[in-house]
DNA sequence: CTGAAAGCGCTTACAG
DNA sequence: CTGAAAGCGCTTACAG
């Protein structure tokens, strides 16, 4: 194995300074004024030789690792392997790796992630924070590292956010739902105190109220077997006759829901008319294909790359802080009626 | 922000060398017959500190990163992110971390990739390479950087590699179809040249050859819109009249195909049995449910991690070889008839 | 048992 | 314009 290139190598070979060298690599050639010829001379080297410079030096003399942390539930996820894709072509481009770690909603796991990525020295963190870690936020951000906070949020830290307006995602829909003549509209929840899902949960709470209509919530275990949960939902329909519309609060719970209720034999629209919280490529496969109150993925990540990056290029305060609040886009597809 | 403590502080607080200091932290205490009341002294006075060592330091003095490179084709695949998610939770353990990236099949991105993940010296890569990345995986190999490939292999690199047994997943398939006293079998697949979609056209092939079937086979090109694939495989249904079983050769394909045979009006099981290679959650939602060749999610991702951290740890030497071809799980659902 | 010193490969004031 | 030197925070022979 052939030893590597470094810079000092370089600079014996072509008998200049390393410094010389470093510079010229890192284009401060012209404020240097280090003659154009000289620079020349080492770039074309360097090409030659296929130099590469070793980041981890770089790193360590700069503080810079250009390496950010993305901390998501669980990456195989559907929206968050979605988030993921799109924050790593976006990273990419500017020069950013992406490490990421499940949290899993576990706060031991998520406290040892973070203390792990703070010893390698990301340069920033984003991250669907569990209930509970608001200290270890706080503690990133005492120390000057930025961080972004999506999906859901701590009421208590002010930081960066990014995340969809999930009250107008289930009110709108809802309104849409009366708009069909829906007269009794059910909302299969998890019983979370995420604050993403108690939007969507306030959302229908008002709209149900608005509209006066019945409330009718279902709320389930996070943790449960997807046979449980439909045996739930398939449960809660047999006890509540009359449903003629249902709202799943995220695409897995919409996922079991249509189980239950194709086991039921109700069908969607003319028995029922059902939107999912968050959309799915499946979504358009099933017939009747099922309507959703859709996150625009890309949009998301695109605000909560540059949220961060911002930052890490200092072209923000690191204490003004930005919130930004994406608006759903209500996708209607066969599950759902026509506007009366 | 309080300036972040190093070993040099703890030495001079302590009066000790930082060597000495060095040695307790990493264990070496015993060995270097340093006192148990010194040794306790500085572990107390870290614990309290809250030392964290900087893990770059270390790394540009040992030449290790802890860091692993996942590069696979999109990361927001059902089954990527399925691998991507066991992966992450066997490397934690062990330590280490992970930077991923989506290949996307595009030669010029893999490569840009795999140079820069290269000169942050990752300790290893598990790569679903595309189809001429060849020198640039050899040139990893003869740095003697470890390299397990997976998913898809390549045939002129000699590496380490961890796949499934495709040739067998698709034969079995047929042959269960022919038990079910199906007589003419398609395959609808990708026009891709990667080993596993050619395996799995393979054990197609010999599997209709060997029961004396017709061979029935559609090609749709890689980069197709869902709407395009959808459309070109009712037209083979149309064109090809009697095709009583159907296997789809991936998840993604499966899909587009489920909802022709819906528009067509072919009804699982009973006018055409289906199965998708490789399993995806929601073929447990649609009804009929969708039988599948599943590949074993775990079982992948632990071979995967014990074959590279095997040669992370100097457990076996560089240069000898593990090929690992998993079994894939015929899993048997409601779109499939029984065997008669 | 412990300490002084060199080295990993960079960056960046500082002096000329 | 360029070079010598210190520093980033670790590890690890080497000497005592």
């Amino acid at each position: 194995m052939k030893k590597k290139l470094s810079i000092n190598d370089i600079a014996k070979e072509l008998n200049v300074a390393k410094s010389t060298v470093s510079f010229i690599l890192n284009g401060k050639a012209k404020e240097k004024r280090i003659s154009d010829e000289l620079t020349q001379r080492v770039l074309k080297f360097i090409e030659e030789k296929g130099y590469q410079p070793n980041q981890l030096a770089k790193s360590l003399s700069t503080g810079k690792t250009k390496m950010i942390c993305v901390l998501v539930e669980k990456i195989s996820d559907y929206f968050f392997s979605h988030i993921a894709y799109h924050l790593e072509t976006l990273a990419y481009k500017s020069g950013y790796k992406i490490i990421y770690g499940s949290t899993e909603n576990d706060l031991n796991k998520t406290r040892e992630l973070i203390n792990m990525l703070r010893a390698r020295h990301v340069d920033g963190y984003i991250i669907t924070p569990p209930v509970g870690i608001e200290a270890d936020i706080k503690s990133l951000l005492s120390d000057n590292l930025p961080v972004v906070l999506f999906d859901r949020y701590l009421p208590e830290v002010s930081t960066d956010y990014v995340g969809l307006d999930n009250y107008n995602g289930t009110f709108n829909a809802i309104e849409f739902l009366v708009g069909t003549s829906a007269k009794k509209v059910a909302l299969v929840t998890l019983n979370s105190n995420q604050t993403q899902m108690l939007e969507r949960k306030d959302g229908y709470l008002s709209a149900v109220k608005r509209f006066h209509l019945p409330s009718l919530i279902l709320e389930v275990p996070f943790e449960n077997e997807v046979e449980t949960t439909t045996k739930q939902i398939t449960d809660f329909f047999k006890k509540n006759q009359g449903i003629d519309a249902v709202i799943f609060a995220t695409n897995y719970l919409a996922l079991s829901g249509i189980k239950s209720l194709n086991q039921i034999g109700l069908h969607m629209p003319d028995d029922i008319s059902v939107i999912a919280f968050d959309d799915h490529d499946v979504f358009n496969i099933f017939s009747p294909s099922i309507s959703a109150i859709a996150q625009p993925l890309h949009e998301m990540s695109v605000q909560l790359f540059e949220t961060l990056l911002d930052k890490l290029e200092d072209k923000v305060r690191l204490k003004d802080l930005r919130k930004v609040i994406i608006q759903p886009d209500l996708i209607l597809r066969e599950s759902t009626k026509e506007v009366s």
